[in-house]
DNA sequence: AAATAATAGTTTCATTTGAAACTATTTACA
DNA sequence: TGTAAATAGTTTCAAATGAAACTATTATTT
């Protein structure tokens, strides 16, 4: 096979592969921020998020929020009830809901990561200007949905 | 704690948070395109497209190439070899180095992925405009360039 | 030249992950 | 009402992951 093989995907421009590592890379940078210092990981950090923007709310809740699996929900939730950042409670209604609230402790924690998150973004967006800043979110929303409905073309 | 403990961090509005559901929901849908067809994971091709590149490279090419760990490009390399895609030699002037090669089926399974691939990003970037994409790449680069600035100052 | 350090790559092992099976409870319907 | 299906959440188990230890080889130092 010769070298007259040639191809056009390069890596490094290739999108879906740039998205990936971009990712990857502000995410290992953000969770450094909170990870060592509160000894809480991504899933439950985002779990945390999720029952500070809605008290009362069940894991199904959390996981439709926090963009996380049920399995992972399960187990952030032991995590964050067993260092008590978390109370869960049932519904008398219908007992196989949770109803789950950030305790004292949980609020403190919470306000706690949260500033150093926006500060973080706000280091981060600091590279973009205004245009960008705003091209950027709706880039984000335009890739998502497209991204929804090429799923839904494969199926067919 | 009353609801009056309000705070400003909206999941869906974060950034970092955004760009890891995007990265992941583009990935998983890109690598639906090959990993039942071809029987290769991300890390495999990833490490193909890498050698598909520069013929008769080390494996720490492929580290840096394809941002992966040298544990990944291990084992990616492991089952390339075994299914037939690549072949490994040991470079003679230094035994410590592999020499990474296509085989002829290596090259026509690239191919095959290259062009599915190639599709799906056209597909996907079919959703924006052309000074969209072009400032994507513009923002992707700066945000890339940004962390690893935030990763230095948080050192020191 | 022998000892030490550095580099390329592999293997091991403990942890993380997620699909599938499971428990508990509620809803639908025969 | 009793049986089947659905829903919420947990546990299990097998596979994926990655840090650290390891092997093999080359480079550097004394």
């Amino acid at each position: 096979m010769s070298t007259s093989e040639k191809h056009t995907i390069i890596l490094d421009d290739f999108i879906p592969y740039r998205l990936a590592i971009l990712a990857k890379a502000v995410g290992t940078s953000l969770s450094k921020t909170y990870e060592s210092q509160f000894g809480i990981t991504n899933q439950q950090w985002r779990t945390l998020f999720s029952i500070a923007r809605k008290a009362n709310c069940s894991a199904s809740y959390v996981v439709t929020h926090a963009a996380l699996d049920k399995v992972q929900v399960s187990r952030a939730l032991t995590g964050l009830i067993d260092i008590g950042l978390v109370v869960r409670k049932h519904d008398s209604l219908d007992r196989r809901n949770s109803v789950l609230n950030l305790t004292v402790e949980g609020w403190k924690t919470y306000r706690e990561i949260a500033l150093k998150a926006e500060k973080f973004e706000k280091k981060l967006l600091e590279s973009l200007n205004q245009e960008e800043t705003q091209i950027l979110n709706i880039i984000v929303n335009k890739l998502m949905i497209r991204t929804q409905e090429l799923e839904i073309l494969a199926k067919k």
